[in-house]
DNA sequence: CCCGCGGTGGGGAAAAGTGGGGAGAGAGAG
DNA sequence: CTCTCTCTCCCCACTTTTCCCCACCGCGGG
C-alpha cells in the first residue's frame, strides 16, 4: 500500500479549495476509486485517506468502534461518520473542504499538507507551528531514550 | 453495501419537506426501491436507511433488537416499527417528515442531516450541538486513547 | 527561449435549496 | 349530505451555491 510523505505548502482558496500533492493524486490513480477520504483529525487538523487506506481503517478499527456500551457507541459513530467525506479533485487537482471541516482545522489561508504514513494531514500553518514547538520538540526529545530509531 | 456519511444542513419547511443530500439519492438510485425508510431513533433523532440497508436490519432482527427483557423488547419494536414510514424524494429530491417524527425529533427549523454508516440520521441542530457538547466529546475522548487514528 | 507542469484565480452554466400555488383526498363537524 | 379544514402531492419559480472549464503566472528543464 502507498505511503504519503512529504510536506507541501498551499492555500485555501475563497473557494474552500485545496490542491492535493501529484505525487498524492498519483497514488490515487493506482487505486480503486478516484475519490480521498477527508475527515476530522486530533490535535485539530484534517486527515486525507487514500480509499484502501480509509477501507483498512474500517476493517480494522470497525472492531474498536463495538464497545460495551453502546449509548457510547453511536456517539462515537456518529461523530467518525457525520464528519467523513469523499472528496474527488477537480481537473486541476483540488479538493473541496465542507465549511465544518474548514472550521474543525482553523484553516485560515495557508495551510500545510503533509504526509503521516498510513494518511495525509491538513494543516493551517500557523496551528502546526503552534503545535511543532509546543508538542512535537519536547515529545522528540524526550521520546529518544525509549525509542530505537 | 454504500455507506452513508457527511453532514448536510437544511431546514425543515413550512410543509414539513426536508431536502435529502443529492449523494444520498445518488445511493438510492443505485437500489431496488426508489424510497427511504424513515423512522425514530435514539438519542432524539431519526433514522433514514436505504431500502438494502433497511432489509438487513429486518434480517437481523433478532440480534439487532435483542433484550434480556422481551417485554421491553416488544414495545421498542413496537415503536420503531409503527413509526416507521416508506418516503420517496419529490422532483425537488424533499421528502415529507410526519408530524409525530417531527415532535420525536424536535425538528424546529435547522436541521441536520448527516451519515452514520449503515444510516443516516436527522437531527435538530440545537439538539445535536447539546447531544455533541454532553455526549459525543466525552465518547470521543475516551475511545480517542485506544485509537491509533 | 520555448515548453510543460504545477499552483491559483475566476466566469458561467448547471444544480441545489427553498418557497408557494392549487388540485384532490380524507376526516370531522354541523 | 355538505361544508370546511387539513394534509398530500404535483407543479412552477426564484435565489444561491456548486462545479466545470478556461486562463494566467511562475518556475524548471530541455
Amino acid at each position: 500500500m502507498a505511503l504519503l510523505i512529504g510536506r507541501y505548502d498551499y492555500s485555501l482558496d475563497p473557494k474552500n479549495r485545496l490542491a492535493v500533492p501529484p505525487k498524492y493524486r498519483e497514488s490515487l490513480a493506482q487505486e480503486k476509486g478516484r475519490s480521498f477520504f477527508l475527515t476530522s483529525g486530533m490535535e485539530g487538523c484534517l486527515y486525507l485517506f487514500l480509499p484502501s487506506q480509509w477501507e483498512k481503517l474500517l476493517a480494522d478499527d470497525l472492531k474498536m468502534f463495538s464497545l460495551p456500551d453502546k449509548e457510547q457507541e453511536r456517539a462515537f459513530k456518529r461523530k467518525f461518520f457525520s464528519e467523513a467525506v469523499e472528496v474527488e479533485p477537480d481537473a486541476q487537482g483540488r479538493i473541496l473542504v465542507p465549511q465544518y471541516l474548514k472550521e474543525h482545522a482553523g484553516l485560515r489561508g495557508d495551510v500545510l499538507v503533509q504526509g503521516a504514513g498510513t494518511r495525509a494531514e491538513v494543516w493551517d500553518s500557523r496551528r502546526w507551528t503552534d503545535y511543532e514547538r509546543k508538542m512535537v520538540a519536547p515529545a522528540y526529545k524526550k521520546i529518544g531514550k525509549s525509542l530505537e530509531i
